[in-house]
RNA sequence: GCCUUUGUAGCUCAGAGGUAGAGCACUUCCUUGGUAAGGAAGAGGUCCCGGGUUCAAUUCCCGGCAAAGGCUCCA
């Protein structure tokens, strides 16, 4: 009897009964064979080694393959625990899966604590037993024997997860000495990998409950070639030099203060200065676009929270509500603008003919993030938000939606920032009592947000389920220079808080009705944004955007004043520039610029001073030749116009 | 909050149970130099904080504080 194989390509080629995936890569070549690793059989991951289910369609899963480097990683963790079980004898074992880049595998220890100093033992021991190339063998056991094997191994951790599995699906995988409770697939054996690094150790409540015992989780990464390794190892590297907190110091942006508390920021002159660019950007942005600008305090009223809903569902994790000394009323830190917002909207009465409203306030708010969650500028205390609050007719929805994409991709175009993905979180398809607002007007803005997203050419994912519990809403996530995806811009629509406020407006109908509140941040928060760009320019900011332009540098002190001269001109043209009057060589002022990342250094010596030009060099550039002030001046603010250009 | 690691000069880091070290940065002097580091001298430390062990602790132990990596990925 025959079966019938059909490849990706279409080609269908037949094969004994009983054939594996892996007599179908040799049968194409030697070479396939020797990289498959598993296989996709009617769209189900499986070994590559296991008999054909007959009639099939099969696509070879190689390093290429997410699914095969997954395979590939999840065999490494089995192998990773085997090294660990020989040398920790009595060591139990959580869960070891695949992840982004490589896997973890939780590990109760015992009593022992393994820390970095453990990692080249068990690297070793890794290697030792990956060479033994070594069969991942598959087979099916009755929950009885499951529970016996696990029984005498004293693992509970697998003998809760076998709790939740049926009978006669349970398998176990073995390769050398160590057997696992694994649903598969795995790789047809450990010669495959040729590459393992132990990248950190973590503790891990057991599945994810910090009411549970915590493992210890060995995060690692196995390759096939060790060129890859050194290769993903050298990426690293170069992701820690991007990393905005590095950066963020040596380019004098911000600080923290032991003193001042930790998650609390302190933005020094240029990164203040930089911030305030951002800002500007934005408020231009917002003005071209209608927005009005509001204030609004740094502190409320408990019960303004209370009202919204934000005190009952954050407050016991808020920071603790400030009392006045005499009356005893409480007051919290603002941990968000909308609350406020709201109020102004209702300080009075609006028709049908004013929305919609669009409230625009860089608000700084304060939130509670627990010690260990605190992260440089992505994760802190104390931050602002470029957030506005549009206030519409649910007619008005899809309009007031695309008019913000706009602005998010504004911003997406003048910080370079092009690979980025949309994507629109909406309901649970099955369980819809957990959201607030009526089918109608839900349907109505999912709808919207579907077409906005479409009709503005946006590439979007769509997620059910994902949805806030007042309302849909689109998220951009953005991939930086490094391939690490951040997610930036947001835009939520709202029907909890016109609700809770009893926000209202008169329609043509001479009725009142309520209106829809949409929310909005570009940015997100400044300081996340400000990190993100940080990592994404590696510190090399748009020229808009960078502390200091130009440079000048004098080739000795004769010449300073010449320099002061060129520096008044630029600042008439908005060019923000300074001269080096340091009593240095002149390579020691360019290499000394280079390194602070300044776009253009400017050198003056004789022959500039006398005919009244400037020697233009550019950051990673080179000389770029002598011209007259003015012609740099003009040179920048055009490449400042191309860049920051509508379209 | 919890686990692992770390905390020494402004920065990056070395160090040992017995007077504290380097490079860069800083100050002064010399040098006036043409596209990525000119030379010399000097100043600078509560070795994170609090307790304990010891004749002696910055070093060892305990407890705090702060920072880093992680705590969502489901056999």
């Amino acid at each position: 009897m025959k079966i019938n194989v059909t490849l990706p390509d279409g080609s269908v080629r037949s094969y004994e009964h009983g054939a594996t995936a892996m007599d179908v890569a040799k049968s194409i070549s030697e070479g396939l064979a020797r990289n498959v690793l598993s296989a996709k059989v009617n769209g189900e991951v499986r070994d590559a080694n296991r008999p054909l289910p007959g009639d099939c369609n099969l696509a070879l899963l190689t390093w290429n393959d997410p699914d095969g480097k997954a395979t590939m990683w999840h065999s490494s963790a089995h192998v990773m625990a085997e090294a660990v079980e020989s040398l920790y004898p009595g060591a139990k074992f959580g869960i070891g899966p695949a992840v982004e880049n490589g896997f973890y595998y939780d590990i109760d220890f015992g009593e022992r604590s393994v820390g970095e100093h453990d990692f080249a033992a068990i690297e070793a021991k890794f290697k030792e037993l990956a060479s033994k190339k070594a069969s991942f063998i598959r087979t099916e056991v009755s929950k009885a024997d499951a529970i016996k094997y696990f029984t005498e191994k004293s693992d509970e951790y697998k003998l809760e997860l076998i709790e939740g599995l049926n009978d006669g699906e349970i398998t176990f995988y073995n390769q050398g000495n160590f057997t696992d409770l694994c649903r598969g697939p795995h790789i047809p054996d450990t010669s495959f990998i040729k590459a393992f690094k132990i990248l950190n150790v973590a503790g891990a409540y057991w599945r994810g409950d910090e009411k549970r015992k915590q493992l210890t989780r060995l995060y690692a990464i196995t390759f096939p070639k060790q060129k890859e390794l050194d290769e993903y190892l050298a990426m690293l590297e170069e992701a820690k030099k991007r990393d905005h907190r590095k950066l963020g110091k040596e380019l004098d942006l911000f600080t923290f203060s032991e003193k001042v508390g930790p998650g609390l920021p302190l933005w020094l002159p240029k990164g203040t200065a930089l911030r305030e660019r951002l800002v500007n950007f934005m408020k231009k942005a917002q003005e071209d676009s209608g927005y009005v600008q509001v204030s609004t305090p740094h502190i409320a009223h408990k019960d303004l929270y209370v009202c919204s809903g934000h005190y009952e569902k954050y407050g016991k994790d808020s920071f603790q509500p400030i009392h006045t000394p005499h009356e005893g009323e409480e007051f919290l830190l603002k941990p968000m603008n909308c609350p406020h917002h709201c109020e102004i909207y209702k300080s009075r009465p609006h028709s049908y003919k004013d929305l919609p409203i669009r409230y625009a306030e860089f608000g700084t708010v304060y939130r509670y993030e627990q010690s260990g969650e605190l992260h440089g500028l992505t994760r802190v205390r104390g931050f602002t938000q470029d957030d506005a609050h549009l206030f519409c007719r649910p007619d008005q929805v899809k309009e007031e939606f695309k008019k913000v994409i706009d602005l998010v991709l504004l911003v997406f175009r003048a910080l370079d920032l092009t690979d980025y993905e949309a994507q629109v979180s909406l309901r649970d398809k099955e369980d819809r009592s957990k959201y607030i607002g009526s089918d109608e007007n839900w349907e109505k803005a999912e709808q919207a947000i579907i077409e906005a997203a479409a009709e503005k050419g946006l590439r979007t994912v769509v997620e059910y389920g994902e949805a806030a519990f007042y309302g849909p809403k689109l998220d951009f996530m953005v991939k930086d220079a490094l391939g690490r995806k951040w997610q930036l811009g947001t835009i939520q629509v709202d029907y909890n808080l016109p609700e809770r406020f009893d926000l209202e407006y008169v329609g043509s109908d001479n009725l009142k009705h309520r209106p829809v509140m949409i929310h909005r941040a570009p940015f997100g928060s400044l300081e996340r944004f400000v990190a993100v760009v940080i990592e994404h320019t590696a510190g090399r900011f748009p020229l808009w955007l960078t502390p200091e332009q130009a440079i000048v540098l004098p080739i000795s002190d004769k010449f300073v004043g010449a320099c002061h001269d060129v520096v008044r001109v630029l600042k008439n043209s908005d060019i923000r520039a300074s001269v080096d009057e340091r009593n240095e060589k002149i390579g020691r002022k360019i290499r000394d610029a280079e390194l602070a990342k300044t776009p253009f250094m400017l050198i003056i010596g004789e022959k500039e001073a006398a005919d009244g030009t400037v020697s233009v060099r550019e950051h990673g550039q080179g000389d770029l030749g002598t011209m007259a002030p003015a012609s740099f001046a003009e040179l920048v603010n055009g490449r400042i116009k191309a860049q920051l250009a509508a379209h």
